[in-house]
DNA sequence: CGCGAAGCTTTTCGA
DNA sequence: AAGCTTCGCG
């Protein structure tokens, strides 16, 4: 069992303690990983068939990389039947497999958020709703909430509570809707991401058989990251363990940060009511970090109201401190994040992939892209429009889903007309009226075009245009019989015409665009050529669709290839780096706009702000910029307001403490430069030396009103008399440089053009770049 | 019916 | 800025 040396006491106790309701609260980087597979290890070499256990994990790296490591201590052949993955994806499974029982097809179609958007649309046109009243997001999201909450169509019909806040909310149809949109995904056979939890919860719970049958089996369970789970994940923890009640949830609710779909903190806060026996185990020391980091995390997390009490602690080094660094614009923070980068590279022989840049939002990505790209220095986006998500993969995807599941109405009508073949919108608008009043499905009615065709009236040209079309798709279908599902592919990509359409455009756009769709095909060989290798492998279409269907980004994270990453914080849930820069702390963007109104919110925002943090081992780098291009015009932004939460003491700032705290807003171009929200305002130690007299509490950032003249935003900037051609100056950030250029006779405006001896030229506003002559 | 231009809206996080 | 819808013409 050697294992089991090197754990500390409370980790040793989780992963021995095998029997009966267990609790870990695992701190960030306190080992959770390593004790969840030691868990599962130890069970193993206790007796427990792997065939009893279910792992359910945050994503499908998680769960294989967990199994190889387990298989490392208990032996491949021990750790394969053992059942490891996501909630989604493990649930589809089963689905699958009882599908007859909720009178779904074994090969049902697994609809993401935008195919699920594009059937609710449909449902709001048919209906005759307004998309104004009715803003489809909005209804997916109300629906999306009450599937996570259980609430059936028949459920909200029957409760008049719900029906009347809808109708408050000026939503009376709602109801309606839901129906209608369940109505049309059944007859899809399809189900969305919710239904896939949904439907679990249907299948044991109607069906106590069934139920029975995987509580036999499943006799020990394991949940990763509990408290992100749902209601309805819950609900089906809770069925599955009931019967043996051997179960562990692993989870640290400061980490909590998915509620927007519907995770509850309450899960974990209320284990202990759920299972009055349960041990609860807490893991507090933190391997990962710097004392440090662990310490502001702690500081700023304390401000919570709703969570367990935690001594989270460090015995690494005491570590460098958190720099801050103030940035004119996006651009400029990019450029800052890539020097730092750059420079940490040569200097300190670190690794791109040490490093990680986090953000709130997918959209700060590109300026850091490009900032990267100029330098050279290699990385990778996570997330964002992912791979599957852009059209040109979506619609070869719709061809194969539509081979796999005819009466996906969904994908048949994405391509019945891409690329196009004349079946316009009035033939198409035509054939769903018709085939809604027949009450069949659309590949019924082209199945038998024959007999329907008089009633349609439609022209020959229309009928032998809908013959031809899906005499193609049933060609296709037939080939899957007997055919390699690469080469039925290949075969679809070409003679639907979708290859060629694609060629046909020329732009660097349209060029990506087909090697999008090449890399489709080749990922598709890779994963057949994988499932053959496996011995319970499944190469078939429908799963590689679904494969590609529950699929996270992280999922494909490449190994070995020394790159920055890039992600959004909620991406670098579970991860690590030596550095971590976390870019755009401002108000509004982090926390979001759309978070910051109520406490609960805010809560939540702050603990992605931990998480954030806490996914560093030796350094941080926080940044903001004062100007922000965002949503096509530039926007002046105000330090977060969780800079300010964080102890002076574990901070130290990069650009120097500006004397002004003001700025002139109206008139100035150069207002965009403004200093008006620097540090002193925000830092306790610089508001004692600046406003001695301050007692007040700080001031939110939002309600700051600049005020005074622009001429003395920054009395140590530089006169157009300071400084001429041919001078020696020292930049704060650059070291020191020689002025090779003046331009510009505005003194407000005067830009220098300085060769510094590490960084090369720099363009500078000579009024704010703080030059000193040497 | 198909195409492109014009106009309009909408901005978080993601299985 | 980007995506989506609408509109008008060939």
């Amino acid at each position: 069992m050697d294992y089991l040396k090197g754990l500390n006491e409370p980790q040793y106790e989780a992963v021995t303690t095998l029997h009966g309701p267990l609790m870990v609260l695992a701190g960030a980087g306190s080992g959770k990983t390593r004790v969840l597979t030691m868990r599962i290890a130890h069970l193993i070499t206790n007796g427990i068939d792997p065939f009893n256990i279910l792992a359910l994990t945050f994503t499908n790296k998680a769960a294989k990389e967990m199994k190889l490591r387990i298989a490392k201590v208990v032996g491949e052949g021990n750790a394969k039947s053992l059942w490891m993955g996501t909630f989604h994806s493990v649930f589809a499974r089963i689905l699958r497999s009882e599908a007859h029982y909720l009178g779904f097809p074994s090969n049902f179609t697994i609809y993401d958020t935008q195919d699920s958007l594009n059937v609710l649309k449909k449902v709001l046109k048919d209906l005759n709703i307004d998309q104004e009243l009715y803003k489809p997001k909005k209804v997916q999201a109300r629906i999306s909430s009450y599937k996570n909450n259980l609430i059936t169509v028949r459920a909200y019909q029957n409760n008049p509570e719900l029906i009347e806040a809808d109708e408050r909310a000026n939503m009376k149809y709602i109801g309606k809707i839901y129906e209608k949109y369940v109505e049309q995904c059944f007859r899809n056979g399809a189900m969305d991401f919710d239904d896939l939890l949904l439907r679990t919860n249907e299948l044991l719970t109607r069906f106590p058989e069934v139920l029975a049958r995987y509580q036999d089996r499943f006799r020990y369970i394991l949940v990763d990251e509990y408290q992100d789970t749902n209601h309805s994940q819950y609900l089906i923890v809770k069925a599955l363990s009931s019967k043996f009640e051997n179960i562990c949830v692993v989870g640290d609710d400061a980490q909590s940060i998915y509620s927007f779909r519907g995770a509850n903190i309450y899960n974990i806060l209320n284990f202990k009511k759920d299972y009055p026996d349960a041990k609860t185990v807490s893991l507090e020391q933190n391997y990962r970090s710097t004392q440090n980091i662990v310490n502001a995390a702690n500081v700023v997390i304390a401000r919570n109201k709703e969570q367990f009490k935690k001594n989270v602690f460090s015995d690494n080094e005491v570590g460098d401190k958190i720099k801050v660094f103030r940035a004119l614009s996006d651009a400029d923070e990019a450029n800052f994040v890539a020097n730092n980068i750059w420079e940490q590279h040569n200097a300190n022989q670190r690794k791109f992939t040490d490093f990680a840049i986090l953000y709130r939002t997918n959209s700060q990505t590109r300026a850091f892209e490009d900032a990267l790209r100029r330098k050279n220095i290699p990385y990778r986006v996570y997330g964002g429009l992912s791979f599957y998500q852009r059209k040109e993969i979506k619609d070869l995807v719709a061809y194969l889903r539509l081979l796999v599941n005819e009466n996906d109405s969904e994908a048949l009508l994405r391509v019945i007309n891409y690329p196009t073949r004349g079946i316009g919108e009035t033939t198409q608008n035509k054939l769903i009226v018709f085939a809604d009043s027949q009450n069949v499905s659309l590949a019924n009615v082209l199945d038998n075009l024959g007999i329907y065709a008089p009633h349609l009236g439609f022209n020959n040209g229309v009928i032998s245009k809908l013959a031809d079309f899906w005499s193609m798709i049933k060609a296709f279908q037939v080939m899957l019989k007997t055919e390699n599902v690469y080469t039925v592919a290949m075969e679809v990509a070409q003679r639907s015409g979708l290859i060629k359409f694609l060629k046909d455009d020329q732009t660097p756009e349209g060029i990506s665009r087909v090697e999008n769709v090449q890399e489709l095909m080749n990922s598709m060989q890779g994963f057949i050529e994988e499932q053959q290798q496996l011995e319970d492998g499944d190469p078939s279409l429908s799963s590689f669709l679904e494969n590609i269907a529950l699929s996270t980004d992280q999922d494909k994270k490449s190994e070995n290839e020394d790159q920055v990453s890039l992600m959004t914080i909620h991406l670098s849930k579970g991860l690590e780096f030596p550095v971590v820069h976390l870019v755009g702390l401002e108000e509004n963007l982090f926390p979001s706009f759309m978070s910051s109104s109520t406490r609960e919110e805010l809560e939540e925002e702050r603990r992605l702000f931990y998480v954030a943090l806490t996914r560093a081992e030796k350094q941080v780098f926080f940044s903001y910029a004062v100007s922000r291009f965002q949503w096509g015009k530039i926007t002046d932004a105000e330090p977060s307001r969780f800079l300010s939460e964080v102890d002076e003491e574990y901070i130290e700032f990069l650009n120097p403490v500006v004397e002004s705290r003001f700025v002139n807003k109206s008139g100035l171009s150069s207002d965009i430069f403004g200093d008006n929200f620097s540090e002193p305002r925000f830092f306790k130690k610089a508001e004692k030396k600046k406003l001695p007299s301050s007692d007040e509490p700080k001031p939110l950032p939002k309600n700051l009103k600049p005020v005074a003249s622009a001429k003395i935003i920054n009395p140590s900037g530089n006169s157009s008399q300071d400084i001429e051609v041919g001078d020696r100056v020292r930049h704060d950030r650059f070291g020191v440089g020689e002025v090779v250029f003046l331009d510009g006779t505005d003194p407000e405006n005067i830009k220098a053009k300085v060769k510094f001896v590490t960084e090369g030229e720099k363009n500078l506003i000579l009024k704010f770049a703080k030059l000193t002559k040497i």
